[in-house]
DNA sequence: TGACTGATTGACACTCAGTGCCAGACAGGC
DNA sequence: GCCTGTCTGGCACTGAGTGTCAATCAGTCA
């Protein structure tokens, strides 16, 4: 009946546990708010001692952000796997393009981008996120680009991954602040058209 | 005798003990370290009560951050008046460039920067502030390349900007780990070298 | 000089996030 | 049945940040 095999008993109830106070926080944050929902208001509807919270989530920011750390190592696998031959930001494009996406579906992801942005904590820590994205992908970049890993002078992966990065947050505002309307791919092209290096012979794949 | 002519006696007061906290704290900061010195410390440290300090500033990360608010204003101003004819990444770097500095000396703005990356809590507040100058500079970028400012659909002056910002935070950090034996203004010259397109006749001034 | 106004102050109590510690419950291997 | 390692809840604690209140003090007006 477990959807993963045979793995022990603990570490199948620690994460049926983790999953169900993760939605049962969700639930709660989505509709009282972030800020109003405390730890004491989470664990009591999860059934959990407070102290148990801290064991499951280091942060209540955790429980909406804990994914994107995941999420980061997706798109470096991704980005690993592209082909040789695709210039950085073609290859960071379609990494991000195809990396698998975590999390809910796009109603909920509205809801949960509209928290993020309008609550300053979770806004900090998703940044913190994304610098940590910063530093997973630069070192793949480097490799493309033929820089050492350790060339402390040269910032140019740094930069392109930087930039990159950049565009995929204003895409991402400017996809919620239009309630979803928008492609979020086709946001992303146009904010990276506007500073990609007059493209060499991009792939279109 | 007073550095600012006249004013309200409160008003001078008031900026007197807000500088005067500032500074001690921020010796408690470097000389300690900054998580492991507590608001009781500092308002002990500059002789007020621990209530009065929350009235002088929000968070324990303002005293280290305040500065960057007003510094960004600066360099909207700055780049207000860069001339007409400088195309948006030029008129940018200039401004950064010629903005004035607020702060310290070369030394201390080492040691308060690397705080400033060694410390979790720091870090994100600074990068909050960096989106604010991302909020401020837009509208100016968005005058300079004829984009109306409520024109949701033209993320290019938001692009740019937050490029712009990245490659100084990543030129900053940089910075930081060269010991500040590199020179700043070069590490950001560099890393936007790597991002910028083409650039369509630079001004040299 | 004295009364009034308004901003500032310290003290106290409070909420909330997060941590350390400890004793008990419980699964798994022997 | 015993031992071991993990998870659990409860308790106490620190530290940040807020609300409230009475006392203080600069500035003003009479």
């Amino acid at each position: 009946m477990p959807t993963t095999p045979d793995q022990k008993l603990w570490t199948r109830t620690r994460q049926a546990v983790h999953a169900e106070v993760a939605r049962t926080a969700m639930e709660l944050f989505l509709s009282r708010g972030f800020e109003a929902t405390t730890i004491d208001d989470i664990a009591a509807a999860a059934g959990i001692s407070r102290r148990s919270f801290f064991r499951y989530f280091g942060t209540k920011e955790d429980i909406v952000l804990g994914d994107l750390a995941a999420q980061g190592e997706l798109i470096r696998k991704e980005l690993e796997a592209r082909p040789a031959d695709e210039d950085a930001w073609t290859a960071l494009l379609n990494a991000l393009r195809d990396a698998p996406r975590l999390g809910q579906d796009d109603a909920t992801m509205l809801k949960i981008s509209k928290m993020l942005y309008e609550t300053p904590s979770l806004r900090a820590r998703s940044i913190e996120k994304h610098l940590q994205w910063q530093a997973l992908l630069t070192p793949e970049i480097r490799r493309r680009l033929g820089v050492a890993p350790d060339d402390e002078d040269d910032l140019r992966a740094d930069a392109i991954v930087a930039c990159m990065l950049a565009c995929l947050d204003i895409a991402g505002e400017a996809w919620t602040r239009s309630n979803g309307s928008r492609s979020l791919e086709e946001l992303v092209l146009s904010a990276v058209a506007a500073v990609r290096p007059s493209a060499p012979d991009p792939r279109r794949s």
